[in-house]
DNA sequence: CTGAAAGCGCTAACAC
DNA sequence: GTGTTAGCGCTTTCAG
């Protein structure tokens, strides 16, 4: 009952029952050249008869090509790490996957690039999505000449344009704005550890932004490799000094969350005394109390964008002059609106 | 700069390089033979300064495996479908990725078995997630003679042990018995039209909830491809009828945050007047007011269970006796809480 | 319209 | 400890 013994069927044995070559029986199947329909049918019916389907590796090894795409996700605590990072990464990687499914590409997780222990994958190309900044991963897949499309930018390498990129400076902009127009009078920053571009180009929005209102910068470090309670630990006294600010942005939505608690549990009030907002939304802002005010990075479009980008590059598109640029999305939410409005 | 003309290197390539035989790099690359330190030095440098990288579809076609297990999810409303199908998908999808990440196993999505325009995957096993009742996709994978293991069995196949399973029944019943004590005269059950396990089990194990009780059946179908209007329509003379229920279960979360909405709307308290639960558990039904009891899929663990059985199957595992079971998880929460407790 | 045959890059006997 | 060689199953010239 369970074929476990039996021999795959191949090709050769299609030739045979239906007394044709094997040249034959793949061009029957490819249709890239005329076969009478007698023999085309002979073949068919051999093949469904037999059960055949054709070795994928054969295929690839022999047109160099094998119809799949490679995905790597860059940042290092989106595996293991809090319920923000899971729910980050279940959405990205669920967006690509959706958009591949589509298309009906095949999509691979590639596991370990570098590890020589680990069975390298057969991909036309590769998606990497939040690159650090030189990021190595990006650097070998580009020396080894796979075809790759960034998610995100890799900071440190502008001139590669076969990405899809935010534009944050435009939603952290508004967002500082909002905050000011909300009556904040010191907005702190805590950022994250990681070297990518969220990171880099969030804060040096925030920077900026600081300078042009003659704003004096306040930018912690809270790394998103923390748990819960470290983070809460960094947060604390941050809301505890006498210098306290009365608004903050903090990079992880968890953290905003947690940022919320503190407040509260202190007898601050959220907007009122602090407002929060967060560089990441998911359901921990949403549900937050009150909900936190968030940017939304959008990875629904940043997926489908990124799979159009690598399909077309497969298909032979000139390298873009420039970069896909999507717009991230700011939801503002009642932590930061101490007017109605 | 890029290297888009240059040849692939290859093991020929390295040899010659390190002055020895193509055999002897690929004994020295898979260490299935001794060889000595010096030779070792060199193939390792020759293929360093060369940046030799396998080609894994000629390896796959000579030793038979790929080091890739695919996934294939079923349920036809997995993608393009509402958002809690949606959040399904991706805590699905996210948590095998996870698993296997973590295990250093390539995972692909497998887009379309049966079109053969598509390109058929190296794979040497494959997860099939939520199979229907007689999945042909399923019976396509056996007859290749593909190891399988699947998330959820397909009902029509008791037989087949290579499963990772829920154990609805307890959990159900629970769910029914805990209404009863809350109160409910009359439950109603919104079951979806999938005909997959979960509608299965979960309707079975209501009706023979209802028989045991000598409970009044009333199942609806609602199905999961509906869009929340056309749910609502579905749902809005159910709340209406004189003989309305006092409990309703309603498949998924979303269309049971619906209800809650419609109940509201027509001045019904939840849960005083109506309890609702859904048979899913996503931010729907946390965040809906009130919030939902809900039974988590624990998509988590079905991931790791899978993963790990797939891993053993391959390696050589025998044919298990029985399928794996999980638990699912009960939420309770005040939509069905009438007293405190 | 069809067949014969080369060869993609690698592994694993089998020799020495 | 190392080299030679026969394929894995397929696509694709090149001949008819």
């Amino acid at each position: 009952m369970n074929g476990s013994t039996a021999r795959r069927v191949t090709i050769r044995d299609v030739a045979e029952r239906a007394q044709v070559s094997i040249s034959t029986v793949s061009h029957a199947f490819s249709g890239s050249r005329p076969i009478s329909q007698a023999t085309r049918d002979r073949i068919f019916r051999a093949a469904a008869e037999l059960g055949y389907d054709p070795n994928p590796s054969a295929r690839s090894l022999r047109t160099g090509r094998s119809g799949i795409i490679g995905l790597i996700l860059r940042p290092r605590f989106a595996l293991c790490g809090t319920p923000d990072r899971a729910e980050t990464f279940n959405r990205l990687v669920g967006s690509v996957a959706t958009e591949m499914l589509r298309r009906k590409v095949g999509l691979i997780h590639v596991p370990d690039l570098n590890d020589p222990s680990v069975s390298s994958v057969p991909m036309d190309g590769c998606i990497v999505a939040h690159p650090y900044g030189a990021d190595e991963v990006l650097a070998e897949l580009l020396r080894r000449g796979v075809p790759v499309v960034t998610i995100e930018e890799d900071p440190e390498r502008p001139e590669f344009t076969w990405t899809v990129r935010l534009d944050y400076t435009t939603v952290v902009t508004a967002l500082l704005d909002h905050l000011r127009d909300q009556g904040a009078g010191s907005v702190a920053l805590l950022t994250g550890s990681e070297d990518n571009a969220w990171n880099r180009r969030t804060r040096e929005t925030y920077l900026a932004w600081c300078e042009r209102h003659g704003h004096a910068a306040r930018v912690e470090l809270l790394s998103e490799g923390l748990s819960v309670d470290d983070a809460a630990a960094t947060i604390r006294p941050l809301l505890a000094s006498p210098e306290r600010p009365d608004a903050v942005v903090v990079d992880t939505s968890d953290f905003a969350a947690i940022t919320a608690e503190i407040a509260t549990t202190r007898g601050l009030r959220v907007p009122e005394d602090l407002m929060i907002a967060s560089l990441t939304d998911t359901e921990h802002s949403r549900s937050a109390v009150p909900p936190i005010t968030a940017m939304d990075l959008n990875h629904e479009r940043l997926a489908e964008n990124a799979v159009e980008l690598m399909l077309s590059r497969l298909a032979g598109l000139e390298t873009p002059p420039e970069a896909v640029v999507i717009a991230p999305a700011l939801r503002v939410r009642p932590s930061t609106q101490r007017s109605a409005g």
